[in-house]
DNA sequence: ATGCCTAACTAAGTTAGA
């Protein structure tokens, strides 16, 4: 049975997480690769060294910051939207979306929010608006989805290893919480937390206090699956051992496997 | 209440991440 292996990874800066990148790549061979933080300009994006890995890619860059890729491997990703609709003022690069293989891919990171209460955590909860509103179209137009990405959400307290210290955090608060929900009513299947209903998972462990070394994680990378595509879910899973090398990012990639149509 | 650690930008100190 043939099976589509879709990921998503905050590298956490691609030039200098570069290396860390590609042995990711060819040892986990993702079909499609959802990326995050590139933190480099559209000039920057190191599309010769993803070619010669067997990759191709569509990326919306910016200086420093943000910045989110989609890779398809042995293939080109035909792309259909950068950025969300609802503001063109917003010129942070956190939206890419792109047709691959009958499958329509949106990739996101959505804005961190701290601190909160104040002006991030107002453009986190207005991003996430935007978000809601295009998901509901997406689902509308019928198409076979998947929306992957840094959703900075923590849905519940069961997705982090200790929520005492992390309350007035802006990834725990009930806003978020709640517009997390709300994406899920819409009919969006959160595909990690359906594979392991009752398991402690964590994409991101941070780099103070040794939270890796403990295993004092936070779930907060989703890939989220449009009615159709949840009888073909197949597994899904966090590459952890991606964490556990030199120079790695504070998440570790998380993904899916669905069966091709 | 804040720093812990790490990278980008830029040139030693700030900003941002989560």
């Amino acid at each position: 049975m043939t099976q589509l292996k879709i990921a998503t990874f905050n590298i956490n800066g691609i030039r200098s997480r570069l290396p860390a990148l590609l042995e990711w790549l060819a040892e986990e061979q993702p079909d499609i690769a959802c990326l995050q933080e590139l933190k480099a300009p559209d000039e920057s994006f190191p599309v010769d060294v993803l070619s010669e890995a067997g990759y191709g890619a569509c990326w919306h860059g910016q200086k420093a910051w943000n910045g989110v890729a989609i890779l398809v491997r042995g293939g080109q990703p035909i792309e259909s939207r950068r950025g969300l609709p609802g503001d063109p003022q917003d010129t942070h690069s956190r939206y890419l979306e792109a047709a691959v293989q009958g499958l329509v891919i949106g990739c996101l990171y959505l804005p961190n929010g701290n601190p909160q209460p104040g002006p991030k955590f107002d453009y986190k909860l207005a991003w996430f608006e935007r978000l809601l509103g295009h998901a509901q179209q997406l689902l509308d137009s019928g198409h076979p989805v998947v929306l992957a990405g840094d959703f900075n959400a923590v849905p519940t307290d069961d997705d982090i290893y200790n929520p005492r210290s992390w309350r007035k955090d802006a990834l725990l608060q009930p806003q978020t919480r709640a517009c997390w929900q709300r994406l899920l009513a819409q009919g969006w299947t959160d595909a990690l937390r359906t594979r392991y209903p009752d398991e402690r998972v964590y994409t991101f462990w941070d780099y103070f206090r040794q939270h890796w070394k403990t295993n004092s994680g936070l779930r907060i990378d989703h890939l989220l699956l449009s009615p159709s595509l949840v009888p073909r879910l197949r597994d899904a899973g966090v590459d952890r051992w991606v964490r556990d090398r030199p120079h790695a990012s504070d998440h570790a990639p998380a993904w899916v496997t669905l069966e091709t149509a």
